[in-house]
DNA sequence: TTTATATATCGCAATATTACGATTATATAT
DNA sequence: ATATATAATCGTAATATTGCGATATATAAA
């Protein structure tokens, strides 16, 4: 086969494996900082600041706006978006509680 | 093509996906929240525990290992590892910065 | 040394991702 | 209404991931 079986992991597992797929691409890492750093929402010089084809970075971008990390309008000329803060900040403190959950002490 | 043009990317961001692309997979996610909450380390049940077949859960592991996530033992019966606690807290505050760079009040 | 047990590796098929050229859709300006 | 600029979608090729059966390897016990 070749397609992962979701099923028998539970909603939180999938839900934060999901959040770090749309994390595991340089790209979007780059696209996001470039995206929080901004001061305004104006984006679209992104094909020029990362370095990719337009339909490489739309694509992206869609992978990003489907975990609902952007807010903003999405279509046509002079689009304008920006991090939507709540759920970054919700994923922020999902990754931290991940990574809290630790309590070994051996080898 | 299809191969990511990782070289256009800083390290810090190629690094940050690398790690994100581990925390990408469910069965991944389980295998560490298995592993961090044992108090021993031994962890010859992952495959019972997981609920996939063991050369697919060997795989997994070794994804988990290659960015040093995991330390012990790893050959042969009776292997004994659990969470490299530097990486694991240095990765927490990795992601960490990352979701803290953030400077926007617009849309 | 043989046997039992557990993990690693190989090989392969199915699926997913990545990237981009070509095209289409959308919105603004003229 | 037409032209222009920008983003989305389509189609496709290359590559990567996922999963597992079969097999190899390693360790411990008899």
């Amino acid at each position: 086969m070749g397609a992962s079986k979701t099923h028998i992991f539970s909603i939180a597992e999938n839900e934060l494996a999901q959040a770090a797929k749309v994390l595991a691409h340089p790209a979007r890492i780059a696209i996001l900082e470039y995206i929080s750093k901004q001061e305004n929402c104006i984006c679209t010089d992104l094909v020029d600041v990362i370095g990719l084809a337009q339909p490489t970075i739309s694509q992206h971008l869609n992978e990003i706006k489907k975990i609902g990390l952007l807010k903003g309008t999405f279509e046509g000329k002079n689009l304008c978006y920006c991090i939507n803060r709540e759920k970054w900040e919700a994923l922020q403190q999902y990754f931290n509680a991940f990574f809290s959950n630790i309590n070994q002490n051996c080898c």
